[in-house]
DNA sequence: TCTCGTAGTCTAAATTGTAGACCATATAGT
DNA sequence: ACTATATGGTCTACAATTTAGACTACGAGA
């Protein structure tokens, strides 16, 4: 049974960066792909509050990374992975706005 | 200088209903286009809740429709408007979703 | 007049989005 | 060895968005 609501505005980026991310998926990395591709700031908090609220709902998943070579923090970092249930949502919201926007390419491509 | 955030998902989706309706763009109806594209129930107050808010910053503008042919409600009907305002945000929010989604299309298109 | 359907307002609560302070560890420089 | 700096992440608290549902009003038809 498909969950009532779709995914927030942030939450559905930050799912896409992650599968953009692949192997990379990394906290670090995928916060920066995030703004690079809005244009804005992401917060620490901002960041990793939804990405745990993602994980209670199912969306997505995280494993600890061994320390390759380079790499110098003082916590373990976590790889993320947007799972089934969490790619079925960002397929909702696609389609809905897709089907939303029909027909309107001339007004939203912007400049 | 453009607002640090994004829209919303549902004020998104709102105002791409209504640019979807153009001169039919009432209450009504654009709520109804909202509930079948998105295949969930859009509550009255959700409804207007968001279109006044939209309004309030400037998205979205209203006017009082002449009562015509065959209409036969109590309160004057709001024929509803999307600003360039509005549209500049439509754009933003599209762009960073269109540049996360790039390579994905595998993914992300559902059964 | 009673009832139904249309339109819209209002209140309150749950969910999302956001910032920023704080913790811990490693490396570089002195 | 000691300090500064960078990395990676946790936690708290608050602001904004989303949502349901009760309530108001009016017109038309039985």
């Amino acid at each position: 049974m498909p969950p009532k609501t779709f995914l927030g505005e942030f939450e559905q980026m930050l799912l896409l960066a992650i599968l953009q991310k692949g192997e990379d998926a990394y906290g670090v990395e995928v916060r920066r792909e995030l703004e690079e591709a809005t244009g804005r700031k992401v917060s620490r908090g901002a960041f990793y509050t939804t990405l745990d609220r993602l994980e209670s709902k199912g969306y997505l998943r995280w494993t600890s990374r061994p320390v390759e070579g380079g790499w110098r923090g003082g916590l373990p970092q976590r790889h993320f992975e947007v799972t089934d249930e969490g790619i079925a949502q960002l397929q909702r919201s696609r389609a809905a706005l897709e089907r939303l926007s029909r027909g309107l390419d001339e007004i939203l491509v912007g400049p």
